[in-house]
DNA sequence: TTAGACTATGCAAGCGCTTACATTCATCTG
DNA sequence: CAGATGAATGTAAGCGCTTGCATAGTCTAA
């Protein structure tokens, strides 16, 4: 049954007294059609108030300048940044942008796949390059044009830009190592499915490998929250040997962990120091601000756009791999020893 | 031109060796459908990795099952943990969100409203109920289905879920004025277009005037940034007469002006008491954590995409406008004078 | 046994749009 | 001035799916 508030192609053409190939073109290349016939086409539409139906352009175009977005989570604002610059470039380019989230969980992301695919997606964004087979079977399979972000993966073919996450999980740790720490401790997300935190904690640990007298007391995994980072703060220091310094897999860990120090009566970075990573607007926000590594989020999110709009419009890209560099923002929660 | 990696319904059929109406019926009501053939139907589906086509469906059902929000920023986490919600009870009705924003900004969130419903949205959350004469025309004219959130208007007839942004403003600054405070400051948002921060500012400034001897030392108006709310508290501060309490309209304002009070050497609360209003994640993280208004954020979202999903399955509701209730959550921020 | 009631499936007409191809008409060229 | 050229517009065939209606097959009850 017709819709009736709807007005379609056919009531614009009937109005303008033109066909409705006219009206589509109008719409899609004005430069097709002279300038009185798109003038009168242009009033009809506007008194009308037509919007085009998506469903019949999708359909003919096979296309719906729609592309999906998967993120773990959007319970933190660890991808909140990069998705935004992501979502701007997109929007320059009138392409509409879906988002869903896996909870870090591997089944959830496939779902999460095939929904935004079943939604229209024309292409997706994906975090990191650890997946199931079944769902890499499942991309080549229905070749989805897609980017890999928040990873530089040296092996396989799909596009990506990103960072190295071990190098800056390594980074940092060097930074700490520098200041004076030879006990260190981390808390890290947990790396089940999750490569970019596997990775910071492989960068983390050569770091400490490599310096001599420095030792890992103790390491953490627990989810992104402010609450769970607390507990394994204590757990942390609870038992015999304590760190001078903890490194956190995230701001959202790192803040945790302040909370909790503040809690138990130690004074950041005074009686322990305490790093980041992401930098996201969290860390400027506590007392004192957080020292920790700044992912380019905002480059990060721009260029996968980027990335992915030549991938649909077939231009062939010649880097298929973009590494962004990542940098060390010192404030207040790393002290000397 | 035919998408060859793109199973189409006709192949399942072929596959099967069923017409394409029983492929259709054995997805959308599979109790249509004999056993026998049902099992050999989604055979045929898994072995062809078969998705259904969004625009072909949406096409024939005139209906996206997506629904917009327009939310007036995504920047902060202001709208967050609604909008989690939201889309929560959206997902489990198998109804997809489709977001975008608005910048606070009435034309750009009626691009976002045309943009929307060319995606195919099928209805739409907004925020607050002001909104231009034009906006509200067109809505009425395609007769969209919507819901109006964060918000409880007493006039118009769209259905709404909120809270009641003027007695809120109200509570809380009784609640400031009852620790002793008499010479009070505001930030607030930018009030053009924005109902919300309008009735918080009317209630706090109600609140000051049924108070024998409170006044109200400057207002400061700016937008949702750290930054700016900082340098709106050095504005406040600036004056001949210093308030003993600054009233934000916002978390964000309000750390905003923590931060500030922090560079200015300023203590908190023992110098100066600072609340915000919305209780977000933010308001937890600093020292100390944050006097502040918890909005119903998680209700609210969830009643919002109940509402919008009843009307859009043409359920008469009874109530049409919801409102929720807001709580002061007492923190470290406000100290008695 | 057979009419009647169901159930399972197929047929085919759209849904609103795009676009290859056809048509018309004005303009130019030799 | 006939024919060629090209710009502007129209015609109509799908795109992949849903669904009302028709049909075939199965079961029940008198």
């Amino acid at each position: 049954m017709r819709d009736s508030n709807r007005p379609s192609l056919e009531d614009v053409a009937a109005l303008a007294g033109v066909s409705t190939a006219s009206i589509s073109r109008c719409i899609n290349s004005p430069q097709k059609v002279a300038e009185p016939t798109r003038k009168r086409i242009q009033n009809a539409i506007e008194t009308l108030g037509y919007v085009p139906h998506f469903g019949g352009r999708a359909l003919a175009r096979n296309r719906t300048n729609t592309i999906g977005a998967i993120i773990p989570t959007m319970d933190n604002a660890m991808f909140a940044s990069g998705l935004q610059a992501f979502q701007e470039t997109l929007s320059a380019a009138r392409v509409t942008l879906l988002v869903g989230s896996s909870n870090y969980d591997p089944d959830q992301e496939f779902d999460a796949i095939r929904s935004l695919l079943s939604q229209g997606a024309d292409g997706l964004l994906l975090i990191g390059a650890a997946r199931p087979q079944k769902t890499l079977a499942f991309l080549t399979q229905h070749a989805v044009p897609h980017v890999l972000a928040w990873c530089c993966p040296k092996t396989g073919h799909s596009p990506s830009v990103g960072f190295d996450n071990q190098k800056s999980g390594h980074d940092i740790t060097a930074h700490v190592l520098a200041h004076g720490h030879r006990k260190l401790a981390v808390i890290c997300g947990l790396r089940e499915g999750n490569d970019r935190a596997t990775a910071r904690v492989l960068g983390i640990k050569q770091a400490i490998a490599r310096q001599s007298g420095a030792q890992l007391l103790g390491l953490e995994e627990c989810k992104y929250s402010f609450e769970e980072a607390g507990a394994a703060f204590a757990q942390l220091l609870s038992k015999p040997e304590n760190p001078s310094a903890v490194i956190c897999g995230s701001d959202v860990l790192a803040v945790g962990a302040m909370l909790q120090a503040h809690k138990m009566g130690l004074r950041v970075p005074e009686d322990i120091s305490i790093t980041g990573f992401d930098d996201i607007s969290l860390a400027r926000v506590t007392t004192p601000s957080l020292t920790t590594v700044r992912v380019p989020q905002h480059a990060m999110g721009r260029k996968a756009a980027e990335v992915l709009l030549a991938l649909l419009n077939q231009e062939h890209a010649q880097t298929l791999q973009h590494e962004l560099m990542t940098t060390i923002v010192g404030r207040g929660t790393l002290a000397r020893v």
